[in-house]
DNA sequence: ACCGTTATGCAACAATTTGTACCATAGATT
DNA sequence: AATCTATGGTACAAATTGTTGCATAACGGT
């Protein structure tokens, strides 16, 4: 049998990784170092130095736990225009009341020259774009949408002018904006005059 | 008269500037520092702090000049397809083939925390806010766009999704993107079912 | 060409930060 | 109870950051 695992071991991983996420909201990326997490916790500075080697291990760490820390389920029975917006809904409420919307664009940063924050980015934008990409579908089998209507380049749309708004213009997300966004991507996507 | 600038001034700012971006581009914020200035251009490290006493005003600097460094001409002549096409043709070279393109994802994390990157971004914006707008406008002058489509919304669209694919998602920029992106907005903006 | 002004370079310095090593102790597993 | 194993504390070397004083070189006006 596989044995447990020490539950000091877990108790130092989850109140650091709180911490951090707490660092990174509050001041920024910088803010997160050995040291400063050190005097949050209370942890010793050689005991996270074991946990995560650099500074770079801690740092995605963080980003890891911030990108995970908000799941919620799709949904994909309703008319297309219900579908997107629960699903815009749920993005807005993770861009504006959860860690991800302070944490988000310093993982866009790092994401830029660090591979590891890459793949957090990665990962979970496909997870949300699968989520968007089965409200199509569904959309397309009960005939709402045209089997010839090309989806990938909606479901960029339906994503991109959230997270545009939020992280680079430093628009409001409120949900007068929401119901219009799903109206042009609902004609988009119903309009029969597709080439 | 108002007395010409000391050359040496002008001369030390260019040089550090130039170095700053390019420590910006190949190894990211983090990489500027008054002492990797100093290293890259020779220029002494107590010099540096003169012009810059804060290693915050040092950065912004740097991310002033990559944002004003790459301007390029508006056009509102042709029909919308053509106007768009030429202005997201030069949004997507900046985003390619200029600094802009490695350093604005660092720009908008500091943004996140800092009201001067918030500002360079937000001015940044705007102009190209701007630019998409005429075309818009001009297009409703020569009425191949309805007066009563709301064109907010699309400039958003119009900027946001080349933003997100090249900063967030990472993904690229091509030619066959473009032109698909340019037949969806056109055909938002010439639907006449407008509500 | 000269002279006062001003920017730069250099060196030395204190203070802080970063990363490592060692050892004692408290907690966990058998 | 005995043996691992993780933590805490300390001390330490190394690098970084920011400041200061002074000599030198470059500039602008006369």
């Amino acid at each position: 049998m596989s044995k447990q695992e020490d539950p000091r071991l877990i108790a130092t991983r989850t109140h650091a990784l709180d911490a951090s996420l707490e660092l990174l909201q509050e001041e920024g990326v910088l803010a997160v170092t050995h040291a400063s997490v050190s005097a949050l916790t209370g942890i010793s500075r050689s005991t996270l130095y074991r946990h995560w080697p650099t500074l770079h291990e801690l740092r995605n760490s963080a980003f890891l736990r911030a990108a995970t820390s908000q799941v919620f389920p799709p949904r994909t029975n309703g008319p297309l225009r219900t579908d997107l917006t629960w699903l815009l809904g749920g993005l807005v409420t993770a861009l504006n009341e959860t860690p991800w919307g302070q944490v988000a664009p310093q993982v866009v940063a790092a994401a830029a020259t660090d591979r590891q924050a890459r793949a957090v980015i990665n990962t979970f934008m496909q997870d949300r774009f699968q989520y968007v990409r089965e409200a199509f579908e569904a959309a397309k089998s009960r005939g709402e949408v045209a089997d010839d209507v090309e989806v990938n380049p909606l479901i960029e749309m339906v994503i991109a002018v959230p997270y545009f708004r939020k992280l680079i213009a430093g628009l409001p997300l409120d949900h007068t904006w929401l119901e219009n966004h799903v109206d042009l991507i609902c004609r988009l996507a119903t309009d029969q005059t597709t080439a």
